[in-house]
DNA sequence: ACCTGAACACCGTTCAAGT
DNA sequence: ACCTGAACACCGTTCAAGT
């Protein structure tokens, strides 16, 4: 037998537990989904899952922080200089096209509920979202400095007020399904026109 | 014996439940309150409590719905014509000011994620939310005709805006419980600035 | 008519037993 | 070392029995 047994396994179960986590969370949410469906959808036993993951919140939680750090990965892409308000509206199509899934858009809701009621979820979250709006903040210094922006606001206030509003629409483009996410759109992109001021 | 019994006991009782719920909710959020919890607050038993509600989601329903109008009836009292930008102003201060207490802005999370798995109760929430933003909408209007400010959208692009931003600020304050409400208000009267252009 | 509280079904978690 | 699945505790909901 072997002294060592696969040293991956854990790594493997844990992503695929989360993996079947992720497909029921999205389809029926935190709540309504049980310790049986996630093993079911991963095919595994109960008594194996709690090998890998100490409780049901901790699962929650590895997928709430997952799903916002790639809604915040998105920043990443931001263009530094020039280009900052297409960026930018780049940013927010692509974020509320991503809330157009009627699943995409409750897990965001419940990933806030989620954090509201687990301080170490908000930690985390706030962690994320303090690098974020650093990012932007920086793109936006950057911009002005090249002098294709002139905001009223300092940097960091304007990009707290973007990201703020960003979240804002998603939230009511989840709950209010029948308007587009084009218009939505639209008015952070006059937001960002007002803020920002860009030449021309 | 009396051939009707008290025609406003039903009424009595529903008020009795929802308020022992409402304390709980706050105090545990949604999820974590049994209805053994809302009986024990109540002093009602778990039959007596299912005479007068279905389910434990329509507790929820309930309390999510009033919670929500009690945080939108607060723009009832902006002034209509002169005075918009501080209206706004004291209405981002008393809302975000809620919002420092833990538990109101746990439930204000928990609303979100709540209507987002339940249709019907996003509807009715949306129905709040238009009515919200019709008013807004309507204050800005009558502050254009008076001469008070020059926006450069429409009354109504302004004033989704405007409600959307303050929602996001609101998820943002809740979720960093570190940083003060009162640059959360500064942040959004610059903002109202910005949208709305005051005279002067 | 209204209520109580035991009973039922379901779900998160544990653990003895298997390989 | 890793897994299974029965068992346990807990909670939403029901219902027979009381007044």
């Amino acid at each position: 037998m072997p002294r060592l047994a696969d040293p991956e396994l854990p790594a493997r179960r844990r992503a695929q537990i989360l993996e079947a986590a992720r497909y029921c969370f999205h389809a029926r949410g935190f709540r309504q989904t049980t310790i049986e469906d996630i093993c079911g959808e991963a095919r595994i036993s109960p008594g194996a899952l709690y090998r890998y993951f100490d409780t049901k919140a901790d699962i929650i939680a590895a997928i709430a922080l997952d799903a916002r750090a790639q809604a915040e990965a998105a920043l990443e892409r931001l263009s530094t200089a020039e280009g900052l308000i297409e960026g930018l509206t780049e940013l927010a199509r692509s974020a509320f096209a991503g809330l157009e899934d009627a699943g995409d858009a409750a897990l965001m809701a419940e990933v806030w509920a989620e954090a509201a009621r687990d301080p170490l979820l908000a930690k985390a979250l706030a962690a994320r979202d303090v690098e974020a709006q650093a990012r932007l903040s920086a793109a936006i210094s950057a911009a002005v400095r090249a002098g294709s922006v002139y905001p009223a606001l300092t940097p960091e206030d304007a990009a707290a007020l973007l990201l703020s509003t960003l979240d804002g629409i998603g939230l009511r483009l989840a709950l209010r399904r029948e308007q587009n996410a084009s218009e939505a759109v639209r008015r952070f992109r006059s937001l960002a026109v007002h803020v920002l001021k860009p030449k021309r």
